[in-house]
DNA sequence: ATGATATGTGACTTATAGTCCGTTGTTTTA
DNA sequence: TAAAACAACGGACTATAAGTCACATATCAT
């Protein structure tokens, strides 16, 4: 389902960055739990925080949903 | 600012397809004012009802942010 | 084994997404 | 030019995402 996928990609962009759930919940500007559950496909993220999330990456959403 | 952009290429979408608000929110289960006021960036969309106008406007997320 | 670092989860409050009722403009078409 | 059809917008309400916390569990180096 989607909200897997997208978690899936977005810890996996993670790993290729290097950082931890925590390095990139401070990039973004949002809680390390957070950051944790949209990457086990438990929310339903917003645009807005997946845009933030895509910045943090240095992504943009076009690269991001590549996929 | 992205909820801008993304009403305007949801309208730009919909146009194509040569519907009206009201029959897009049929088509994604949605309602025909909240289409309305994402369509003019009042609204930050979650990912689910990003996939649902998607499917609606038969279109995939990947060609969707092809922007 | 111990301690540091990273991840997973449930429960909770607050903010806002999303619905449903309506009214008022604005196009389109007969 | 009247009347459909479509778009924009508002208030009141309900559903759900955002955001945070305490704590549990891995993982890995020393």
């Amino acid at each position: 389902m989607i909200l897997k996928k997208l978690g899936e990609r977005i810890k996996q962009l993670r790993k290729e960055a290097g950082i931890s759930q925590e390095k990139l919940a401070e990039l973004a500007g949002l809680d390390r739990t957070y950051i944790n559950s949209v990457e086990n496909g438990r929310r339903n993220i917003s645009i807005i925080n997946m845009e933030k999330i895509c910045i943090a990456l240095e992504i943009s959403l076009t690269e991001f949903f590549n996929f």
